[in-house]
RNA sequence: GGUGAGAUAGUCAAGUGGCCAACGACGGCAGACUGUAAAUCUGCUCCCUAUGGGUUCAGAGGUUCGACUCCUCUUCUCACCA
Protein backbone atom coordinates (compact mmCIF):
# COMPACT_ATOMS: atom_id res chain seq x y z
CA UNK A 1 0.00 0.00 0.00
CA UNK A 2 2.80 2.16 1.36
CA UNK A 3 5.20 1.24 -2.13
CA UNK A 4 1.85 1.86 -3.73
CA UNK A 5 1.79 5.64 -2.81
CA UNK A 6 5.17 6.13 -3.26
CA UNK A 7 5.00 4.86 -7.05
CA UNK A 8 2.18 7.14 -7.80
CA UNK A 9 3.49 9.98 -6.20
CA UNK A 10 6.94 9.34 -8.42
CA UNK A 11 4.52 9.02 -11.49
CA UNK A 12 6.04 11.14 -14.15
CA UNK A 13 7.99 13.23 -12.33
CA UNK A 14 10.62 15.07 -13.31
CA UNK A 15 12.54 15.12 -10.21
CA UNK A 16 12.40 14.73 -6.75
CA UNK A 17 14.68 16.05 -4.09
CA UNK A 18 14.79 14.61 -0.61
CA UNK A 19 12.20 11.58 -1.54
CA UNK A 20 13.59 10.08 1.79
CA UNK A 21 11.55 13.06 3.76
CA UNK A 22 8.91 12.02 1.04
CA UNK A 23 8.90 8.56 2.56
CA UNK A 24 9.04 9.46 5.69
CA UNK A 25 5.40 11.49 5.56
CA UNK A 26 3.80 8.78 4.13
CA UNK A 27 4.81 6.47 6.17
CA UNK A 28 3.46 8.59 9.42
CA UNK A 29 0.50 8.91 7.49
CA UNK A 30 0.09 5.49 6.97
CA UNK A 31 1.16 4.41 10.11
CA UNK A 32 -0.05 6.58 12.77
CA UNK A 33 -2.92 8.98 10.14
CA UNK A 34 -0.67 12.17 10.45
CA UNK A 35 -1.19 14.92 7.70
CA UNK A 36 0.88 16.80 6.26
CA UNK A 37 0.87 19.54 3.93
CA UNK A 38 1.68 20.07 0.23
CA UNK A 39 1.90 23.24 -1.08
CA UNK A 40 1.61 24.77 -4.57
CA UNK A 41 2.21 28.34 -5.85
CA UNK A 42 -0.26 30.30 -8.69
CA UNK A 43 -0.05 33.22 -10.50
CA UNK A 44 -3.32 35.42 -9.77
CA UNK A 45 -2.99 36.70 -13.68
CA UNK A 46 -6.27 35.61 -15.72
CA UNK A 47 -6.82 32.13 -14.56
CA UNK A 48 -7.18 30.69 -18.29
CA UNK A 49 -5.70 26.90 -17.31
CA UNK A 50 -5.27 24.61 -20.08
CA UNK A 51 -4.36 20.76 -19.80
CA UNK A 52 -0.64 21.56 -18.87
CA UNK A 53 -1.55 23.03 -15.76
CA UNK A 54 -3.44 20.57 -14.53
CA UNK A 55 -0.46 18.12 -14.85
CA UNK A 56 0.50 19.53 -11.39
CA UNK A 57 -2.97 19.54 -10.09
CA UNK A 58 -3.21 15.79 -10.53
CA UNK A 59 -0.38 15.60 -8.68
CA UNK A 60 -1.64 17.41 -5.72
CA UNK A 61 -4.82 15.29 -5.66
CA UNK A 62 -2.55 12.29 -5.51
CA UNK A 63 -0.82 13.56 -2.87
CA UNK A 64 -4.90 14.69 -0.90
CA UNK A 65 -5.48 10.48 -1.62
CA UNK A 66 -2.49 9.54 0.71
CA UNK A 67 -3.34 12.25 2.80
CA UNK A 68 -1.82 15.59 2.40
CA UNK A 69 -3.60 18.77 3.03
CA UNK A 70 -3.00 21.20 -0.23
CA UNK A 71 -1.86 24.36 0.39
CA UNK A 72 -3.10 26.02 -2.82
CA UNK A 73 -1.40 29.50 -3.02
CA UNK A 74 -1.93 32.59 -5.21
CA UNK A 75 0.71 34.77 -5.07
CA UNK A 76 -1.57 38.15 -4.73
CA UNK A 77 1.68 39.89 -3.37
CA UNK A 78 4.90 38.51 -5.11
CA UNK A 79 2.64 39.05 -8.35
CA UNK A 80 3.18 42.61 -8.09
CA UNK A 81 6.99 42.01 -8.93
CA UNK A 82 6.52 39.49 -11.76
CA UNK A 83 8.08 36.22 -11.88
CA UNK A 84 11.45 37.20 -13.41
CA UNK A 85 11.16 33.07 -14.85
CA UNK A 86 10.87 33.69 -18.68
CA UNK A 87 9.91 36.78 -20.23
CA UNK A 88 10.90 39.87 -18.33
CA UNK A 89 8.12 42.11 -19.39
CA UNK A 90 6.79 43.86 -16.73
CA UNK A 91 3.68 43.13 -15.39
CA UNK A 92 0.51 44.86 -15.52
CA UNK A 93 -0.92 46.16 -11.55
CA UNK A 94 -3.79 43.91 -10.27
CA UNK A 95 -6.67 45.35 -8.73
CA UNK A 96 -7.26 43.70 -5.11
CA UNK A 97 -10.86 43.49 -6.90
CA UNK A 98 -9.22 41.54 -10.07
CA UNK A 99 -7.32 39.59 -7.88
CA UNK A 100 -10.30 38.16 -5.46
CA UNK A 101 -12.10 37.74 -9.21
CA UNK A 102 -9.41 35.44 -10.11
CA UNK A 103 -9.15 33.56 -7.21
CA UNK A 104 -12.91 32.70 -7.34
CA UNK A 105 -12.49 31.27 -11.28
CA UNK A 106 -9.75 29.51 -10.32
CA UNK A 107 -11.47 27.71 -7.64
CA UNK A 108 -14.40 26.86 -9.98
CA UNK A 109 -11.49 25.12 -11.97
CA UNK A 110 -9.09 23.62 -9.62
CA UNK A 111 -11.82 22.03 -7.67
CA UNK A 112 -12.90 19.76 -10.89
CA UNK A 113 -9.57 17.93 -9.92
CA UNK A 114 -8.72 19.05 -6.07
CA UNK A 115 -10.94 17.49 -2.99
CA UNK A 116 -11.84 21.64 -2.10
CA UNK A 117 -12.02 19.70 1.47
CA UNK A 118 -8.57 19.21 1.99
CA UNK A 119 -7.42 22.44 0.40
CA UNK A 120 -6.52 25.61 2.00
CA UNK A 121 -6.93 28.42 -0.18
CA UNK A 122 -3.97 30.72 0.98
CA UNK A 123 -3.01 34.78 -0.45
CA UNK A 124 0.81 35.13 0.30
CA UNK A 125 0.41 39.04 0.82
CA UNK A 126 -1.62 37.69 4.26
CA UNK A 127 1.70 37.32 5.80
CA UNK A 128 3.97 39.05 3.40
CA UNK A 129 2.72 42.37 3.97
CA UNK A 130 3.00 41.86 7.74
CA UNK A 131 6.74 41.31 6.98
CA UNK A 132 7.37 44.74 7.22
CA UNK A 133 10.97 46.46 5.98
CA UNK A 134 12.79 45.20 8.99
CA UNK A 135 11.48 41.49 8.03
CA UNK A 136 12.03 42.58 4.19
CA UNK A 137 15.71 43.20 5.14
CA UNK A 138 16.49 40.40 7.10
CA UNK A 139 14.89 37.62 3.92
CA UNK A 140 17.85 39.55 2.27
CA UNK A 141 20.45 38.96 4.18
CA UNK A 142 19.74 35.29 3.89
CA UNK A 143 21.20 35.26 0.25
CA UNK A 144 24.09 36.16 -1.33
CA UNK A 145 24.35 37.78 -5.12
CA UNK A 146 26.45 35.75 -6.34
CA UNK A 147 24.28 32.35 -5.52
CA UNK A 148 21.72 34.14 -6.54
CA UNK A 149 23.07 34.62 -10.24
CA UNK A 150 23.31 31.14 -10.02
CA UNK A 151 19.85 31.02 -11.15
CA UNK A 152 19.38 29.72 -14.81
CA UNK A 153 17.79 32.80 -16.59
CA UNK A 154 19.71 35.26 -14.10
CA UNK A 155 22.49 33.94 -15.21
CA UNK A 156 21.55 34.15 -19.17
CA UNK A 157 20.73 37.41 -18.64
CA UNK A 158 23.69 38.83 -16.44
CA UNK A 159 25.75 37.47 -19.15
CA UNK A 160 23.98 39.26 -22.08
CA UNK A 161 23.93 42.24 -20.24
CA UNK A 162 20.41 42.12 -19.97
CA UNK A 163 18.79 44.42 -17.02
CA UNK A 164 17.77 42.39 -13.91
CA UNK A 165 15.82 44.60 -11.46
CA UNK A 166 16.85 44.30 -7.60
CA UNK A 167 12.82 43.32 -7.03
CA UNK A 168 13.36 40.70 -9.11
CA UNK A 169 15.61 39.12 -6.41
CA UNK A 170 13.33 39.43 -4.08
CA UNK A 171 11.00 36.93 -6.05
CA UNK A 172 13.21 33.52 -5.35
CA UNK A 173 13.39 34.56 -1.88
CA UNK A 174 9.43 35.59 -1.05
CA UNK A 175 8.40 32.22 -2.80
CA UNK A 176 10.71 30.84 -0.56
CA UNK A 177 9.40 32.55 2.19
CA UNK A 178 5.75 30.97 1.74
CA UNK A 179 7.23 28.01 2.74
CA UNK A 180 8.49 29.27 5.77
CA UNK A 181 5.26 31.02 6.59
CA UNK A 182 2.82 28.03 5.86
CA UNK A 183 5.77 25.56 7.20
CA UNK A 184 5.12 23.15 4.24
CA UNK A 185 6.01 20.01 4.08
CA UNK A 186 6.45 19.21 0.38
CA UNK A 187 6.31 21.58 -2.77
CA UNK A 188 5.48 21.22 -6.11
CA UNK A 189 6.20 23.31 -9.13
CA UNK A 190 7.27 23.02 -12.73
CA UNK A 191 10.96 22.38 -13.83
CA UNK A 192 11.40 25.93 -14.62
CA UNK A 193 11.02 26.69 -10.98
CA UNK A 194 13.65 24.60 -9.58
CA UNK A 195 16.06 27.26 -8.25
CA UNK A 196 12.48 29.00 -6.42
CA UNK A 197 11.56 26.03 -5.06
CA UNK A 198 14.90 25.21 -3.62
CA UNK A 199 14.93 28.39 -2.09
CA UNK A 200 12.37 27.11 0.12
CA UNK A 201 14.61 24.28 1.33
CA UNK A 202 17.26 27.00 2.32
CA UNK A 203 14.94 29.67 4.01
CA UNK A 204 13.17 26.76 5.99
CA UNK A 205 16.48 25.63 7.12
CA UNK A 206 17.47 29.49 8.10
CA UNK A 207 14.61 30.52 9.84
CA UNK A 208 14.59 27.58 11.87
CA UNK A 209 10.89 25.94 10.92
CA UNK A 210 12.00 22.40 11.90
CA UNK A 211 12.12 20.86 8.63
CA UNK A 212 13.08 21.22 4.85
CA UNK A 213 10.48 20.77 2.30
CA UNK A 214 10.76 17.99 -0.20
CA UNK A 215 10.44 19.13 -3.06
CA UNK A 216 8.64 17.50 -6.71
CA UNK A 217 8.88 18.78 -10.21
CA UNK A 218 6.74 17.93 -12.89
CA UNK A 219 7.73 18.19 -16.33
CA UNK A 220 5.97 20.38 -19.13
CA UNK A 221 3.56 18.60 -20.82
CA UNK A 222 3.87 18.55 -24.81
CA UNK A 223 0.94 19.98 -26.95
CA UNK A 224 -1.39 18.71 -29.40
CA UNK A 225 1.55 18.47 -31.98
CA UNK A 226 3.28 16.05 -29.39
CA UNK A 227 6.47 18.44 -29.75
CA UNK A 228 6.30 21.97 -28.08
CA UNK A 229 4.85 22.10 -25.19
CA UNK A 230 1.48 23.08 -24.53
CA UNK A 231 0.39 26.65 -24.70
CA UNK A 232 -1.85 28.78 -25.90
CA UNK A 233 0.33 31.02 -28.01
CA UNK A 234 1.27 28.00 -30.04
CA UNK A 235 -2.33 26.82 -30.38
CA UNK A 236 -1.37 23.33 -29.37
CA UNK A 237 -3.37 23.54 -26.14
CA UNK A 238 -6.83 21.87 -24.74
CA UNK A 239 -8.51 24.44 -22.53
CA UNK A 240 -10.34 23.47 -19.64
CA UNK A 241 -12.61 25.46 -20.29
CA UNK A 242 -12.81 24.66 -23.96
CA UNK A 243 -16.88 22.96 -24.70
CA UNK A 244 -17.00 19.24 -24.57
CA UNK A 245 -17.21 18.21 -28.27
CA UNK A 246 -13.75 20.18 -28.99
CA UNK A 247 -12.05 18.53 -25.52
CA UNK A 248 -12.85 15.14 -26.52
CA UNK A 249 -12.13 15.72 -30.53
CA UNK A 250 -8.72 17.24 -29.66
CA UNK A 251 -7.72 14.38 -27.04
CA UNK A 252 -8.79 12.28 -29.96
CA UNK A 253 -6.30 13.83 -32.36
CA UNK A 254 -2.73 13.56 -30.72
CA UNK A 255 -0.77 10.48 -31.23
CA UNK A 256 -0.79 7.10 -29.97
CA UNK A 257 2.36 8.15 -28.49
CA UNK A 258 1.78 11.22 -26.84
CA UNK A 259 -1.21 9.52 -26.11
CA UNK A 260 0.79 6.88 -22.89
CA UNK A 261 2.25 10.71 -22.08
CA UNK A 262 -1.60 11.98 -21.28
CA UNK A 263 -2.22 8.73 -19.38
CA UNK A 264 0.83 9.19 -17.21
CA UNK A 265 0.27 13.17 -16.65
CA UNK A 266 -3.60 13.26 -16.75
CA UNK A 267 -5.18 10.69 -16.19
CA UNK A 268 -6.78 9.24 -12.40
CA UNK A 269 -5.80 5.92 -13.67
CA UNK A 270 -3.45 3.81 -11.34
CA UNK A 271 -0.38 2.99 -12.81
CA UNK A 272 -1.35 -0.56 -12.89
CA UNK A 273 -4.31 0.07 -14.73
CA UNK A 274 -2.37 2.08 -16.97
CA UNK A 275 0.04 -0.66 -17.35
CA UNK A 276 -2.82 -3.74 -18.19
CA UNK A 277 -4.17 -1.56 -20.80
CA UNK A 278 -0.18 -0.54 -22.56
CA UNK A 279 -0.62 -4.71 -22.13
CA UNK A 280 -3.81 -5.08 -23.72
CA UNK A 281 -2.92 -2.88 -26.71
CA UNK A 282 0.94 -4.62 -27.16
CA UNK A 283 -0.90 -7.89 -26.95
CA UNK A 284 -3.58 -7.05 -29.84
CA UNK A 285 -6.78 -7.52 -27.21
CA UNK A 286 -7.10 -3.87 -26.99
CA UNK A 287 -7.80 -1.11 -29.76
CA UNK A 288 -5.70 1.82 -29.56
CA UNK A 289 -8.53 4.21 -30.72
CA UNK A 290 -10.68 2.81 -28.16
CA UNK A 291 -7.99 3.41 -25.51
CA UNK A 292 -7.50 7.16 -26.57
CA UNK A 293 -12.01 6.93 -26.50
CA UNK A 294 -11.42 6.40 -22.91
CA UNK A 295 -8.85 8.66 -21.96
CA UNK A 296 -10.83 11.31 -24.07
CA UNK A 297 -13.83 10.36 -22.47
CA UNK A 298 -12.10 10.78 -18.78
CA UNK A 299 -10.87 14.21 -19.39
CA UNK A 300 -13.68 15.53 -21.10
CA UNK A 301 -15.93 14.09 -17.87
CA UNK A 302 -13.86 15.45 -15.45
CA UNK A 303 -14.49 18.69 -16.33
CA UNK A 304 -17.92 18.75 -18.15
CA UNK A 305 -19.40 15.81 -16.16
CA UNK A 306 -20.35 12.72 -17.43
CA UNK A 307 -23.15 13.50 -19.43
CA UNK A 308 -21.58 15.72 -21.53
CA UNK A 309 -18.80 13.31 -22.15
CA UNK A 310 -21.11 10.95 -23.39
CA UNK A 311 -22.86 13.44 -25.68
CA UNK A 312 -19.47 14.94 -26.66
CA UNK A 313 -18.13 11.07 -27.98
CA UNK A 314 -22.09 10.46 -29.70
CA UNK A 315 -21.55 13.44 -31.82
CA UNK A 316 -18.06 12.62 -32.29
CA UNK A 317 -19.09 9.09 -34.07
CA UNK A 318 -21.68 10.85 -35.85
CA UNK A 319 -19.30 13.26 -37.62
CA UNK A 320 -16.27 11.62 -38.42
CA UNK A 321 -16.97 7.67 -37.99
CA UNK A 322 -20.11 7.78 -39.88
CA UNK A 323 -19.18 11.33 -41.42
CA UNK A 324 -22.82 12.64 -40.63
CA UNK A 325 -23.05 16.44 -39.94
CA UNK A 326 -22.74 17.42 -36.66
CA UNK A 327 -25.98 18.59 -34.73
CA UNK A 328 -24.86 21.83 -34.34
CA UNK A 329 -22.94 24.64 -36.59
CA UNK A 330 -22.86 28.02 -37.33
CA UNK A 331 -25.89 29.39 -39.13
CA UNK A 332 -25.32 32.44 -42.07
CA UNK A 333 -27.83 34.28 -43.98
CA UNK A 334 -26.67 35.06 -47.26
CA UNK A 335 -27.87 37.37 -49.85
CA UNK A 336 -28.64 35.37 -53.28
CA UNK A 337 -27.92 33.88 -55.70
CA UNK A 338 -24.59 33.99 -54.28
CA UNK A 339 -21.16 32.26 -56.04
CA UNK A 340 -20.24 28.84 -53.89
CA UNK A 341 -16.72 30.44 -53.46
CA UNK A 342 -18.17 33.53 -52.63
CA UNK A 343 -20.35 31.70 -49.53
CA UNK A 344 -17.35 29.79 -48.29
CA UNK A 345 -15.78 32.75 -47.68
CA UNK A 346 -19.03 34.22 -46.02
CA UNK A 347 -19.51 31.46 -43.80
CA UNK A 348 -16.12 31.73 -42.13
CA UNK A 349 -14.83 28.46 -43.60
CA UNK A 350 -12.79 29.47 -46.57
CA UNK A 351 -10.02 32.97 -45.88
CA UNK A 352 -10.48 34.01 -49.30
CA UNK A 353 -12.48 32.85 -53.21
CA UNK A 354 -8.99 31.79 -53.99
CA UNK A 355 -8.60 29.52 -51.42
CA UNK A 356 -12.16 28.50 -52.20
CA UNK A 357 -11.24 27.52 -55.57
CA UNK A 358 -8.54 25.40 -54.75
CA UNK A 359 -10.08 23.41 -52.52
CA UNK A 360 -12.57 23.13 -54.92
CA UNK A 361 -10.66 21.44 -57.28
CA UNK A 362 -9.50 19.00 -54.78
CA UNK A 363 -12.54 18.11 -54.31
CA UNK A 364 -12.66 19.06 -50.30
CA UNK A 365 -15.54 20.84 -50.68
CA UNK A 366 -19.32 19.52 -50.18
CA UNK A 367 -23.04 21.03 -50.19
CA UNK A 368 -25.22 18.50 -48.59
CA UNK A 369 -22.79 15.94 -48.01
CA UNK A 370 -22.38 16.18 -51.97
CA UNK A 371 -19.54 16.59 -53.25
CA UNK A 372 -18.96 19.92 -55.23
CA UNK A 373 -17.14 19.84 -58.77
CA UNK A 374 -18.27 23.07 -60.65
CA UNK A 375 -16.27 26.09 -59.15
CA UNK A 376 -18.76 28.68 -60.80
CA UNK A 377 -21.64 27.25 -59.12
CA UNK A 378 -24.63 29.49 -58.08
CA UNK A 379 -26.51 29.25 -54.94
CA UNK A 380 -30.01 29.62 -55.35
CA UNK A 381 -32.64 30.11 -52.47
CA UNK A 382 -32.52 27.84 -49.90
CA UNK A 383 -30.96 26.15 -47.21
CA UNK A 384 -27.41 24.55 -47.85
CA UNK A 385 -24.66 22.74 -45.33
CA UNK A 386 -21.64 23.84 -46.38
CA UNK A 387 -18.42 21.86 -45.86
CA UNK A 388 -14.75 22.39 -46.25
CA UNK A 389 -12.88 19.24 -45.68
CA UNK A 390 -13.70 17.02 -42.69
CA UNK A 391 -14.46 19.04 -39.94
CA UNK A 392 -15.22 22.60 -41.18
CA UNK A 393 -18.94 23.24 -41.41
CA UNK A 394 -21.43 25.82 -41.72
CA UNK A 395 -25.20 26.30 -42.72
CA UNK A 396 -25.90 28.63 -44.85
CA UNK A 397 -29.39 30.30 -45.62
CA UNK A 398 -29.54 31.92 -48.95
CA UNK A 399 -32.48 34.34 -49.40
C1' G B 1 31.24 56.58 -30.85
C1' G B 2 33.92 53.56 -35.13
C1' U B 3 33.72 49.62 -38.82
C1' G B 4 31.26 45.82 -41.28
C1' A B 5 26.93 42.60 -42.41
C1' G B 6 21.89 42.27 -43.01
C1' A B 7 16.11 43.21 -43.36
C1' U B 8 12.41 38.37 -48.82
C1' A B 9 5.49 35.44 -47.79
C1' G B 10 3.22 32.12 -40.92
C1' U B 11 8.70 30.70 -39.64
C1' C B 12 13.59 29.51 -41.56
C1' A B 13 15.82 30.52 -46.09
C1' A B 14 17.40 30.90 -51.83
C1' G B 15 17.30 34.57 -55.42
C1' U B 16 22.46 39.82 -57.01
C1' G B 17 18.71 43.58 -63.80
C1' G B 18 14.05 40.49 -67.52
C1' C B 19 12.94 33.09 -67.50
C1' C B 20 9.93 36.06 -60.25
C1' A B 21 3.99 35.78 -57.20
C1' A B 22 9.62 34.65 -56.26
C1' C B 23 13.87 27.71 -55.32
C1' G B 24 13.77 24.88 -50.98
C1' A B 25 12.60 23.39 -45.84
C1' C B 26 9.21 23.55 -41.84
C1' G B 27 4.41 24.71 -40.60
C1' G B 28 -0.70 24.87 -42.42
C1' C B 29 -4.87 23.12 -45.60
C1' A B 30 -6.85 19.36 -48.73
C1' G B 31 -6.92 14.33 -51.26
C1' A B 32 -5.56 8.87 -50.80
C1' C B 33 -4.81 5.27 -46.97
C1' U B 34 -6.71 4.96 -41.86
C1' G B 35 -8.65 4.81 -36.05
C1' U B 36 -10.68 12.62 -37.59
C1' A B 37 -4.76 8.91 -35.47
C1' A B 38 0.59 8.41 -36.35
C1' A B 39 3.62 7.12 -40.52
C1' U B 40 3.53 7.34 -45.81
C1' C B 41 2.22 9.15 -50.77
C1' U B 42 -0.02 13.35 -53.74
C1' G B 43 -1.70 18.32 -54.53
C1' C B 44 -2.22 23.27 -52.78
C1' U B 45 -0.31 27.29 -49.79
C1' C B 46 -0.76 36.72 -51.56
C1' C B 47 -5.60 38.69 -53.38
C1' C B 48 -9.38 39.12 -57.25
C1' U B 49 -15.52 35.20 -60.76
C1' A B 50 -9.48 34.52 -63.03
C1' U B 51 -6.12 30.56 -69.10
C1' G B 52 -6.48 37.08 -67.32
C1' G B 53 -5.84 41.21 -63.68
C1' G B 54 -4.01 43.47 -59.15
C1' U B 55 -0.67 44.20 -54.99
C1' U B 56 4.11 42.15 -52.82
C1' C B 57 10.61 41.10 -51.29
C1' A B 58 11.81 46.87 -44.22
C1' G B 59 10.14 52.38 -45.73
C1' A B 60 10.72 56.67 -49.13
C1' G B 61 12.84 58.40 -53.49
C1' G B 62 16.02 57.64 -57.99
C1' U B 63 18.55 55.08 -62.39
C1' U B 64 16.35 51.82 -66.33
C1' C B 65 12.22 49.95 -71.74
C1' G B 66 12.27 46.78 -67.25
C1' A B 67 14.37 46.34 -60.25
C1' C B 68 13.83 41.56 -54.88
C1' U B 69 18.31 42.53 -57.57
C1' C B 70 21.90 48.99 -59.05
C1' C B 71 22.15 54.21 -56.46
C1' U B 72 20.58 57.77 -52.33
C1' C B 73 18.29 58.66 -47.79
C1' U B 74 15.40 56.76 -43.47
C1' U B 75 14.13 53.04 -39.86
C1' C B 76 15.38 48.61 -37.47
C1' U B 77 18.54 44.15 -36.44
C1' C B 78 23.19 41.71 -35.84
C1' A B 79 28.68 41.17 -35.51
C1' C B 80 33.46 43.11 -34.40
C1' C B 81 36.13 47.28 -32.21
C1' A B 82 35.95 51.33 -28.36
Amino acid sequence: MMQEALQEIQRGTAEIIDNERIEKLLKAYFEEGKTYTVKAGFDPTAPDLHLGHTVLLHKLATFQKYGARIQFLIGDFTAQIGDPTGKSETRKQLSPEQIQINAESYKTQVFKILDPEKTDVVFNASWLNDLGSVGMLELTTTFNVARMLERDDFEKRYKSQTPISISEFMYPLLQGYDSVALKSDIELGGTDQKFNLLMGRHLQRTYEVGKEQAVLMMPILEGLDGVQKMSKSLGNYIGVEDVPNDMFGKVLSVSDELMWRYFELLSAKTLKEIEAIKTGVTEGTLHPKKVKESLAHEITARFHGEEAAVAAQAEFDKVHAKSQIPTEMDIFELDGPIWIAKALQECNIEPSTSQARRDIKQGAVKIDQVKVSDEQLQLERGEYVLQVGKRKFARAKVK
